[in-house]
DNA sequence: ACCTGAACACCGTTCAAGT
DNA sequence: ACCTGAACACCGTTCAAGT
């Protein structure tokens, strides 16, 4: 056929990053190929090389977005709450309220190895270092005394855990399947964890 | 050629099993491939079908190893502590080393998802349940006025918390690279959990 | 200039045919 | 009986050639 300029650059790039979601929501990672989604939007695979660098290019792009989704979702929750540990406690919910509801393109962000010659870039560690600043926010009224460093290992340490109990609620290792299991878990696991922490 | 038993069904099963172990050492799990392991053991592709019933079983049979091999590496340090805030400790620090060791066999235990139609078989599952039992033992002495359920989901909170952290560093999500921070991470994360957990 | 489509080097899985 | 090897239906990626 060739069709000349049917779409712009940027509009080609946005159906195939579209046409790509859709396959992942659907078929999870795995499911995913530039073949598929060259045959959903009715171009050729190679046209998919014009607007990405590879496939591994195109997921970066995806899970960007996903980490963009998520982040408004947690600011969302910002002002609602006046105290700390109920607003550390929504966040937790957020987070996982958003894995259940996505759990495809979810598990992607975490699935997804960068290797060694492409790494993470900047502007994607960026986004990651942006939701690690909301939980940091939220641990802050608890922690007057803390040193900067404290604050972001505790955050980690909390919001790592929280990650960790979904993923095995995800893979069904934890054998306490449903999102009400992995919310308790999550809220006794922050729970103690606030306790321990501002008992000092 | 035809070679007509040169080897045994368990002979045959354990060169496979080992040889794709190898490949996902070297290689990790996105190295691994069917055709590699039947070059690695000068047999055809087809051979590894005589054997396995897919791709997917023997790399749940490779997982159920990994799994063994960090049962007996969690059981080993048992004794060696009175305090059971300690085992605990001892038991996260074994994880971690364990991962960090190991990286590629580690991560697919997680990275392999079970397919709707092909479940987790119950074998398999007892692995998982074997570990959880660990570190239940292991907060049985702190949690004298708790329930079983109590303590098998402080359980899951604390291992879950802990492999989250695991995850993250893996795929460098936390910035906080090297197995002294996971280390870190992981032993505040038990540490506040408990005082929080014996506070009531 | 834009996109194709065929080629290349890979996959997992099956199964008639050879020894 | 045991294993082969060719076939089938897929992959990601490249790039000369067509419009």
């Amino acid at each position: 056929m060739a069709r000349r300029s049917d779409h712009s650059r940027e509009e080609l790039r946005e159906m195939v990053l579209s046409a790509a979601e859709q396959i992942v929501v659907e078929q999870s990672y795995s499911g995913l190929s530039a073949r598929k989604v060259a045959a959903a939007i009715g171009y050729t695979v190679g046209t998919l090389y014009l607007v990405f660098e590879n496939i591994d290019d195109l997921i970066l792009h995806i899970n960007a977005r996903t980490l963009d989704r998520l982040h408004t979702r947690m600011s969302e929750s910002k002002s609602n709450s006046d105290d700390a540990r109920d607003y550390l406690l929504q966040l937790c919910q957020v987070y996982i309220h958003f894995a259940a509801e996505d759990p495809h393109r979810w598990a992607m962000v975490f699935e997804h190895r960068f290797s060694e010659e492409r790494e993470m870039p900047a502007w994607y560690m960026e986004k990651i270092a942006r939701m690690f600043a909301l939980v940091e926010e939220g641990i802050q009224p608890l922690a007057k005394n803390r040193s900067e460093r404290e604050i972001s290992q505790a955050a980690r340490a909390i919001w790592g855990g929280v990650h960790g109990i979904c993923i095995l609620a995800l893979t069904n290792t934890l054998d306490a399947a449903g999102v009400d299991s992995v919310q308790e878990l999550s809220q006794s696991l922050i729970s103690n964890y606030l306790k321990g922490y501002t008992a000092d």
